[in-house]
DNA sequence: ATCTTCTACCAAAGCGCTTTGAAAATTTGA
DNA sequence: TCAAATTTTCAAAGCGCTTTGGTAGAAGAT
């Protein structure tokens, strides 16, 4: 069944049948019932290639990540990508993966704005400094990013209060007596890592303690990394009371260490993480529950989602700018440090 | 720059510039190169739109996930996803995940097929009785099962032997003198782990000894539900002396519970996993190092992928069959039984 | 030299939709 | 009542490709 049958069952030309179904206002409100009607009894759908070449729109979204970085090892980004595809799934938009090999990125973004194969796209994981944000505002194609970057150019975001949630953090520990506090860090060159940082590094400020560059450790975002680096940081002389990390994974990987020394979480160290609320690795089931700053990246997904779409429909990017903002919850794995 | 003007401006039909560039034989070597040559020098990319609506063809395969389902849970999904999305970049084929909401699912499939909006589906986690399975058959649609089913259709599948893994395992463990052992396995309606179960009955059996149906435990495969069985476990009164889990995630959190026991691992209790090759959780880094049966599923999203556009091009199901084998790695999680 | 077969190319139709420009039908104004 | 304005509908063009059904020209057969 295609527009042609549906128009001569109906006795009436493609042109009304058409407008009738996309909601044009030249047709009397009798017939787009009709239409409507009969579209939906013959199981009419419209053909999606067809519409594509017609109008130039693809109704396409497309994330493009590169095989060999991080996102790939990073629990966050399917649950993130869940939350996409339930709000595109909502508008019927189609979303588009797309591996890329390691120097090809660029390239991939470049091609599938030259064949009109996405009407935009979703770019996470942004760095401080990141070219594909350049590239697509160069291109002037829509997109919106997962977070923000020093790269100057007009665009759309969502992102969550990493600052405010790591100055809150520090705060807490450093209230409950905590001066020497471990950063488990994500990777150095992550934008989110830089604001996390500077959340922390502010706090301190703020109650004059003089931080210390070995506490601080950028890295990838693994349990076995957060062991690794959470076993150095607690091996040293001067052992630090407290660790704040970038991640639930990486403060598993805290608690492991903590263990292997014999010291006991929320009493002889204290550990807080961000939690982005992954479903299978819960904060508060740890053994003592995790202390968390959270914002559920799932939620993040949809709600990014939903920019895109705004953009693509002709919103300006200045207008697609959200912060999250982030809860702090207090669990046993944080307490006063013992004098 | 379109094919029309490709074609003018080479002083070529449409034709056979078409011709010349998708590789038909009625065309001349000389103007073949000569196409191409100008082609590639004008930067020519077919409008994808275009082609789809002249062949009927789309280069697209979709994965439909079920928001609600276990499949979002799983870390697993991200790295098979990976390789999928690796060999569909690598022909140029755009793989669109969709999600849908609860009871959707069959009539998501259903909608994408009817619109012509993809050439194939890939279908994972099939469940002993699968009906996707059933429908894509009957609507005669390509995909490639991630698994088997008993689900009587003839369809193309990857999986891996599950049985023999599990068998293997068992043995291994029976030869180091255990005679109850815990099976940690992943839901009981999914086929793969009706498939491990199978494989552990029979190395028991082969062997002599009763199974113990309180052993064996389905459910999903999450480090805190590993945790909370593996506890339950060895907390009976006639204790596990090996445990085997269907997922280093499981295994994980039975690390953590037989460590709350004070128990030793490789000593007191000897632990196996099967190992999905997760980049961001290690057997190998674990202490002690876990034994694993292993068979990488970002390879096998890979091999998938090419199974599909085979079978998009044509090849029967029946040739289109695979069980990838699985090894056995040993390391220090397993050990001979204390008398 | 004539007739038949290949080979290499082409014009035009068609895929199923949207959209332009115009015509028909209806309502409004005086 | 008739022209003007408005509403409703339509025919046809166009999106950029593939593919059908050809036609020239070269090669081979007689």
């Amino acid at each position: 069944m295609n527009l042609k049958e549906l128009a001569a069952h109906l006795g009436l030309s493609q042109t009304t049948v058409s407008r009738a179904l996309n909601g044009y206002p030249e047709v009397s409100e009798a017939t787009r019932t009709r239409v409507r009607e009969a579209a939906e009894r013959l199981e009419y759908r419209p053909n999606a290639a067809a519409r594509r070449l017609a109008t130039g729109r693809t109704g396409t979204v497309a994330i493009i990540f590169p095989s060999e970085r991080s996102l790939l090892l990073d629990p966050h980004f399917l649950d993130f990508l869940a939350g996409v595809a339930e709000k595109l799934a909502d508008d019927d938009v189609e979303l588009t993966l797309r591996a890329t090999r390691r120097n090809d990125e660029l390239e991939t973004y470049r091609r599938l704005v030259r064949n009109r194969r996405v009407d935009g796209f979703i770019v996470s994981s942004p760095l401080i400094e990141d070219e594909r944000v350049r590239l697509l505002s160069d291109l002037d194609v829509p997109f919106v990013l997962h977070g923000r970057t020093d790269t100057q150019a007009p665009y759309a975001y969502l992102d969550i209060d990493n600052e405010g949630a790591f100055r809150r953090a520090t705060e807490l520990l450093v209230d409950l007596g905590h001066r020497r506090i471990g950063l488990l860090n994500g990777k150095r060159e992550l934008n989110f890592a830089r604001d996390r940082e500077a959340g922390y590094l502010a706090a301190l400020a703020a109650h004059g303690i003089a931080p210390d560059p070995g506490l601080i450790v950028n890295a990838a975002m693994t349990e076995e990394i957060g062991y690794r680096n959470a076993s150095a940081l607690l091996a040293r002389p001067q052992r630090p009371t407290a660790l704040l990390a970038a991640s639930v994974l990486l403060a598993f990987g805290a608690y492991r260490a903590a263990r292997d020394l014999g010291l006991v979480i929320g009493k002889d160290v204290s550990v807080i993480a961000h939690d982005d609320g992954l479903p299978f690795l819960k904060a508060e089931t740890l053994d003592p529950p995790l202390a968390t700053t959270v914002s559920p990246i799932r939620a993040g997904g949809y709600r990014l989602a939903e920019l895109l779409l705004a953009r693509i429909n002709g919103n300006p990017p200045e207008d697609l700018r959200e912060v999250a903002p982030v809860d702090l919850v207090f669990r046993a794995s944080i307490g006063r440090m013992l004098t």
